[in-house]
DNA sequence: CAAACATACATAAACTTCTTATGTATATAA
DNA sequence: TTATATACATAAGAAGTTTATGTATGTTTG
């Protein structure tokens, strides 16, 4: 199952859930790098949703360019990264956006677990 | 909340959740045709899931392209009404890309739910 | 009775978001 | 020294929407 990239169960859905999981997390962790956002969900979700580069990195550009998250560059071990959180705006944005996702997941749910005689 | 159609709230999930919606519903009621489907959806979530048209036959199109639905055009009340129906490899192959979608439902219920120090 | 609305299908351009592939670069493990 | 992990980034193509538009019939309302 992949937000981002297929395997052995050839599994489409979500188109747009990315930029909500990246608004959870940083609604809950104040401040995350892109490659540290791959693992945690993927981890979290025991290997369930991977987020592919080619998708999350857009996405958070996204997100900076509509003033919802802002950056700070950091060098750890060498190597740059560079930490994403919420901008005032999304501190302000998230919280409705999240409850739209939640409720919408919530109504999937309801659809798929449907008993016969709706 | 809508898998198409934006209003007030402006929210976009899903894409590619409509396919799995489609062959929920024909899983647990035999036989629909798209309009059927549409107003189902509206009531069932209480007009939170608003499925459009432009969004509904394309999907529906394809899924008989792939052999997972067929068809019977019966006329009502002097219109025309295309039942959807599971064919054989529909209903072998439904289950468990209903179970997966349930699967990512329950995994993006888990994140948008997660506590602080996750 | 005419207009508006509901039913019922369909298509197409534009848009967004993802998949897949590729690229750069450094650190560590085999 | 080669492979793997870390860490960022971009781009072509695919897929699934949004929005608009079109056809046509039946029913309700003023």
């Amino acid at each position: 199952m992949y937000v981002c990239y297929m395997a052995k169960n050839e599994l489409k859905l979500l188109n747009g859930t990315l930029q909500t999981i990246v608004l959870k997390l940083l609604s809950t962790k104040e401040h995350m790098y892109g490659y540290e956002i791959t693992q945690t969900v993927k981890t979290l979700t025991e290997d369930d949703i991977q987020i592919t580069e080619g998708a999350l990195y857009p996405a958070l550009h996204k997100l900076e360019a509509e003033g919802l998250l802002e950056t700070t560059v950091k060098v750890v071990d060498g190597r740059a990264r560079k930490y994403y959180r919420l901008t005032e705006k999304g501190k302000l944005e998230a919280p409705e956006k999240l409850s739209d996702a939640l409720s919408f997941v919530d109504r999937l749910h309801q659809i798929l677990t449907l008993k016969p005689s709706f």
